[in-house]
Order: structure tokens, then sequence, then C-alpha cells
RNA sequence: UGCCACAUGGUGUAACGGUAGCACAGCAGUCUCUGGAACUGCUUGUCUAGGUUCGAAUCCUAGUGUGGCAACCA
């Protein structure tokens, strides 16, 4: 079946494909035939921080269900504060999205090119009787609003006449008055048990310069009043947000009501449109944070080295990390979608860009943590290339040559003096594979005044090149090395969470900040296959039998690529 | 003491009155020139109490717990 109509989307909805909550929402009305059938979604940031991977589940929705629904998705600046917004921001944003893979054509918009229509339906509702100035400061109206189990009471600038009021929000349009003075209220149910009814502020004086408009305006509308008008206006029929604005949906409700009242809404393909809103949990992750203020106090206070820090739950972070877009989309479709406020381990994430990245990075061999290994028997000024297969997983992926030869840097870990029986890597007197290589049998160590091992000798079996054993015999281990003559440094980053603790806002008594990670960032120099030098910005290999690595976007140079750790390959149980 | 939500293994989610399933994590094993990957098996769950029903995770009632709501933020 071909989903290219409405009807078709619907009978998608079987029992074998009904999807989450949201989806059967949008279905139900599709099938009714509600606003034609038609599906448009939108995603609205607010351009004053990056997004982050809480925000990229918003986006995998909010595409995701206009996509299913063969409908399309609006990218919108919901940019009604001046204080807080900033052009770069934007432009942040977009970036972040178009790398997500989501397309939103020609349907960007900005929340501020709507002011004028704003404006005008505020004054449309002063002339009916649903909005009056309110000249009560902050403070009084604390008093006058109630608390949520207390009804308030009516403010007395409630009753002001339709002509003054008009006067009045002329004159803070004009700038005639000063910030918190006065503000635009609607007129609408000071009793109810829901505070978002008792006469919400639509607009408040803000005599600031708006990134966008500029000194245009001297008043803003705030959220509750802008968010529907900003849907209506660009058709938008189904407006998905998070749970806390669950409480908002009457007062979002009203002012459609409102609209449509009016003739406001806007009329496509013959049918009215009328946008609805709909809520889910937000996604929360284990040993991060992802409120937008939190994110920007790393920032500012240089305790992570900008935004796209790889250790940021950012999109430009986990870009710089080196996660791939698939996997960041494909985890937020396993995570799911519903109403409850639910933590994710990072477990799940990271399982699912090592999945990606097993499928399409190539290996490479380098060693972080060097140890000396000398082939006893293998003469000093000989070199040899071998084939080395660049991914197993990946047939298309060819192979390339790797340079070794009679001094070898080895992984540190990968020998034990006095190993236990679990360990079958090398040891004195064990036989191992050197990857791709050959196989190498210890017969001495040498040591410094310390004690400390300094290098491992042996010799190597002539019979066994490219690593296969002559007479079949069985090697229990195979480690990976790099021929130091050969050897490339490599400046690498290791990287970890960037949390010490689950959950670090937890503790309402102590700061975020406290539970920091002091071992989050680490760099190493690493020495790496001489094929390494090739690797272009952004590109992600796995070390083999280490971790993957990607050359870092920003600090990478021609032949000198900086290597961020992505992530580890899994552990396996019993290593050490 | 108000209103609005939510509650299924360790974690996340599925079920739409008819066998509680999937993924991640964990454990055990097979295989392997990555202790990776792949493959096999296993452990663990419907918040509580009533009710409706032949049958309830699902419907109803009450309770418990958790979260949100008292910015002129979004």
């Amino acid at each position: 079946m071909n989903p290219t109509t409405p009807t078709d989307a619907t009978a998608a909805a079987t029992p074998e494909s009904r999807g989450h909550f949201i989806y059967q929402f949008i279905a139900e009305d599709v099938a009714a035939g509600r606003n034609g059938g038609q599906v448009v979604t939108r995603f609205p940031p607010e351009p004053n921080g990056f997004l982050h991977i809480g925000h990229a589940k918003a986006i995998c929705i909010d595409f995701g269900m206009a996509e299913a629904f063969n409908g399309r998705c609006h990218l919108r600046m919901d940019d009604t504060n001046p204080a807080k917004e900033d052009e770069s921001y934007v432009r942040a944003i977009k970036e972040d999205v178009r790398w997500l893979g989501f397309d939103w054509g020609e349907h960007f918009y900005y929340a501020a090119d709507m002011f004028e229509q704003m404006h005008d339906l505020a004054v449309a509702l002063i002339k009916s009787g649903h909005a009056y100035v309110c000249d009560l400061s902050q403070e009084e109206w604390k008093e006058y609003r109630g608390i949520p189990t207390e009804p308030g009471i009516e403010s007395p600038y409630r009753k002001r006449g339709v002509e003054e009021n008009l006067d009045l929000f002329a004159r803070m349009r004009a700038g005639e008055f000063e910030e918190g003075s006065r503000c635009l209220r609607a007129r609408i149910d000071m009793t109810s048990p829901n505070i978002h009814f008792r006469d919400p502020v639509l607009y408040r004086i803000m005599k600031q310069s708006h990134y966008r408009t500029g000194d245009q305006w001297q008043i803003y509308p705030t959220y509750d009043f802008a968010h529907p008008i900003e849907d209506a206006l660009e058709g938008v029929t189904h407006s998905l947000c998070t749970l806390e604005f669950e409480v908002h949906r009457p007062l979002y409700d009203w002012v459609i009501d409102r609209m449509q009242e009016l003739g406001m809404l806007v009329v496509r393909d013959g049918h009215t449109i009328r946008p609805q809103q709909r809520e889910f949990a937000r996604l929360s992750l284990d040993y991060t944070v992802m409120s937008k203020r939190k994110l920007l106090q790393l920032v500012q206070d240089q305790l992570v080295e900008g935004w796209d820090d790889p250790r940021m739950p950012t999109i430009s972070g986990l870009r710089r990390r080196g996660y791939p877009a698939a996997a960041i989309r494909d985890f937020c479709d396993r995570i799911g979608v519903s109403k409850y406020k639910s933590s994710t381990e990072l477990a799940l994430l990271e399982s699912c860009v090592r999945d990606h990245l097993n499928r399409t990075a190539q290996r490479r061999m380098a060693v972080i943590d060097p140890l000396r290994l000398v082939i006893d028997n293998y003469p000093a000024d000989a070199e040899e290339w071998f084939d080395a297969v660049n991914n197993h997983e990946d047939p298309e992926a060819d192979t390339r040559k790797v340079p070794f030869s009679r001094e070898l840097w080895i992984e540190r870990e990968d020998f034990m003096e006095f190993p236990d029986k679990k360990f079958f890597r090398l040891a004195p007197g064990r036989e191992v594979r050197l990857r791709y290589a050959c196989l190498f049998t210890c017969t001495s160590v040498e040591h410094d005044d310390e004690g400390r091992v300094v290098a491992v000798h042996g010799t190597y079996d002539p019979e066994s090149r490219g690593g296969n054993a002559p007479d079949g015999r069985r090697v229990r281990g195979t480690i990976h090395w790099v021929s130091i003559r050969h050897a490339q440094p490599l400046e690498t980053r290791l990287y970890d969470r960037l949390f010490t603790v689950p959950d670090p806002e937890a503790d309402e008594s102590r700061h975020f900040t406290e539970f920091l990670n002091p071992d989050s960032l680490r760099c190493v120099n690493a020495w790496g296959e001489p094929s390494l030098t090739e690797l272009l910005p952004g590109e992600t290999v796995q070390f083999e039998r280490l971790a993957y690595f990607c050359a870092d976007l920003r600090l990478s140079r021609p032949g000198q690529p900086v290597m961020n750790r992505t992530v580890t390959l899994k552990e396996a149980r019993g290593k050490n």
C-alpha cells in the first residue's frame, strides 16, 4: 500500500502499527476529516540557546508525524522575548535541524513577523470586551491573582471602557509608559481553578531592541497569546509540545476560539484550519542536564569549552563528539512517546551510536597507552606492509596497508607480567596474534629501576605472516599495535560523562555543578598508523579494540587530526 | 485544603476486554584475526483495594505515589 493519501495513512493505523498516542490522535483527526485531512506540524524553538538531544526528540516527533501523514512541518523561531534572543542562535538552530536530517522546505517562519497581526487581534479583543489594560504592578497582581487553592479577585481596571483601553494600549505601543507599569490582560475568569485563566497577560511593555524587529515595538506578546496565533496563522493543524504546557491548553483554545469568531483562521483547500495542541513527556537522560538555562551556565562559566563541547548534550556537541545523526534519530525512535516522565539510560543512546558506527566506521589501529614491544628475531632495518581489513561489517570497505617493523607500540593493558587465568592477552611465555601481522611469543621483559615494565621482548613465527597460524594452532588473544618507526602522534581526547550522578538536579540543596565529573575530559597522546593523518574533520573511525573516534571538526588541522573519543567499544565481561 | 496529568521488569516502551511482548542493561553460552560484532538461552514487571465481566494491564470507584500549575519566561 502506498501511503500517499490521508485515508491510506489512517489505514496504516492497524493493530500492527498503531503507533504512540500522538500518532493515534492525529490519525483519528485525519480519519474524521478534520482540517480536510491535512496535517501540518511545527517545531518552534526560541532562539535563545542551542538545541539539545531533548529538542531532537521533539524534532523527530514534529517532522516524523508530518511525514507519517504526508503533511509538512514548519520551522519557526518563537521569538517573542527580545531580552534573550539572538540571530546567532537562529543560524545554529537551522544548522542543527538540517544536520539531523530534516527539511522544512519553504516553511521557515519568525513569530516576530506576525507581531502586527497579533497586535490587531489584541485590539479586536479590546473592542469585543475580551481584553483590558491593567495598571496593577506585578507585586499587586500577586494579591489579586490568588493562589491555586483559592480564587482570585478582579483587577480594579477590569471594567475600564473600550475607548480608554484602546487609547492606553496605543500609548503602550508608542512607548509612553515604563516597563511593568501596565499590561494588556485577557478578561476571562478570576475564579478559575486554572491559574492561566485568571486574566492572563497578553502584552507587556519591554523597551528592548528585538534582534529582528529592532526598535519597532515597545510592547511584546506573551507566549500564551502569541503561540496559538502563530500556529493558526501558519495553518498548523497539530501543535505538539511538552507536558508543562498541558495546563495552558484551555487558554490556547480560548485564543483560537477568539480568532475563529473573528474569521482569522486560515482556510486552505476549502477547509478552515483549527490547530490543536497535544503534549508529550520531554526527554531526560541520565548523567546529564537538559535545561537551556543550565547548559548556558556551563558555557558562560567556562565549565565546558562552548555550546558544542563534545561533552554537551547539545546537537552540535554530539556532532563534534561523533554521534551520527542517524543514530540520534534511531534513539528518538527507540525511546518512544508517552506522557510518563521517564529518564532514559545513557546506555541506550550509546547503544544506538555503536550500532550505527559498527556498520559504517572504518577500523584503524592506534595505541593510547604505549608499551614498547621488540621482536628479537626480526631484522632491525626491515619493514613489511600488511593488508588490513577496513571494516568486516562492510564488504565495500576494502583493505589498506599497514607498516610493520621490529619495534612496535602495543597497549600497556594488553600485557601482564603475572597474568590471572582470565587474562588471555600477552604475558611471559604466551603467544598472541599481532592483528593482521603475525603470531608473537613473549620471551622476556625489560624493567626500569623502579621495576616498571618498559619493554616486552619476544619472537615471531615467520610462518604466520598475515596473522594466520601455519598449523591451525589456537591463539587465544589478538592485540593491536603500531610500528614505532611509522607511528603518527595523535592528540586524543577521551571523554566521559559530564556528571558523576544520574540526576545532578535531584538534590535541591546542592548546585548541579558540584556534580561535574572531573574526569569528563582526558587529553592523551596516542600513536596511530600512518593512514590516520588522512582523516578529514568529522570522519569517524574505530580504533580497533578500543573505541570509536571522530576527527574534531574545529581543532583538526590538515594531516593532524585531533581525535575525540565518541564512545568506547562495549567492555566485555571478565576483561580485567 | 485547589486544578491538571501520569503509574507495566533495573531502564524505556508495547497491549485498546482474550497467551504480558520488544529494546537497552544484566547473566550464561556459541562463534570469532577486535574480550567488538553476530548468534543462542536465562533472570526480572501490570502501584494498592474493591467492583463490572466467562475473562481486566486495559472499563468503573476509592486510595497511594509521582510530576506540573501561583513569570509581564518559553
